[in-house]
DNA sequence: AGTATGCGTCTTCCCTCCGG
DNA sequence: CCGGAGGGAAGACGCATACT
């Protein structure tokens, strides 16, 4: 598993590499001290795996984590206690308290998951359904996977992710973001919308041919005639 | 006659720049 | 560094025309 650790301490980060010495499957790719070298990593290399501090002269790891499109696996390694981690409602896979025990990495890395999809050729970088995505909306941070959201909406500058019952609003325009999506599992329904096709529940007609497209969980999006035009062209293909 | 298609104009979005 | 305005462009609307 391609991993690079990002901590502004190089002592940290030595000792994080030799306790991983005793991990063969986890192979560290890179190191990182501050959140713009580990994009620039994260970028040239697609990690699987980021160890990663959240303080961080500059900007912080969860700012790090937003401006990127294909975020790796994440474990923590921060000197916050359980509760202000809790805080921030991160559903991170795991964060390890330093100092780091070992016993307590050995847990995180069983608990990594198998069978992981080799990341090697991401050439192309469009996102999956199995991608995850991180929001932050003030003080909350989720990791969410691509298959949660239903729905993009534009919104001035912003743009509102639905997703469960949340609707944090991330910084990046539709145009941007759709560029990124997978054009089979989401599609750009009308300027304001991009839908994920696996959540919608039904299609009806709708005047001078367009069509309302029904979600489940009830959000109702209106395609107008021209993007219904491509929609019935990718459901016949 | 009602529905589909093409075209021109208008609206909305979004990227960039500028000022606080 | 953040927030708002402006301009360019993509898309929506409305009308006209073609087709079944």
């Amino acid at each position: 598993m391609r991993t690079i650790i990002v901590d502004d301490e190089r002592l940290a980060r030595k000792e994080l590499n030799s306790l991983l010495e005793e991990h063969p499957d986890i192979e560290i790719v890179g190191e990182a001290a501050n959140a713009d070298e580990a994009y620039e990593l994260i970028n040239d290399l697609h990690p699987d795996l980021l160890f990663m501090d959240i303080q961080m002269p500059g900007k912080t790891g969860f700012e790090l984590l937003e401006m990127l499109d294909n975020v790796p696996k994440v474990i923590f390694t921060t000197a916050y206690d359980e509760f202000a981690l809790k805080a921030f409602e991160v559903n991170a896979l795991d964060y390890l308290l330093k100092p780091i025990q070992p016993e307590r990495l050995r847990d995180s890395i069983s608990k990594l998951p198998k069978g992981q999809k080799t990341t090697e050729n991401m050439t192309d970088k469009r996102l999956t359904l199995e991608d995850q995505v991180f929001v932050k909306d003030g003080d909350k941070c989720w990791f969410v996977s691509l298959s949660n959201i239903r729905l993009f909406e534009s919104d001035g500058n912003y743009i509102k992710v639905y997703f469960d019952s949340n609707r944090p609003m991330i910084h990046k325009s539709l145009n941007a973001l759709d560029e990124k999506l997978d054009a089979r599992h989401f599609f750009r329904a009308s300027r304001k919308h991009i839908v994920n096709l696996s959540w919608v529940e039904g299609i009806e007609p709708w005047f001078n041919g367009g069509l309302m497209v029904r979600l489940k969980g009830g959000d109702k999006v209106e395609v107008s005639r021209r993007q219904a035009a491509k929609f019935k062209e990718m459901m016949s293909l």
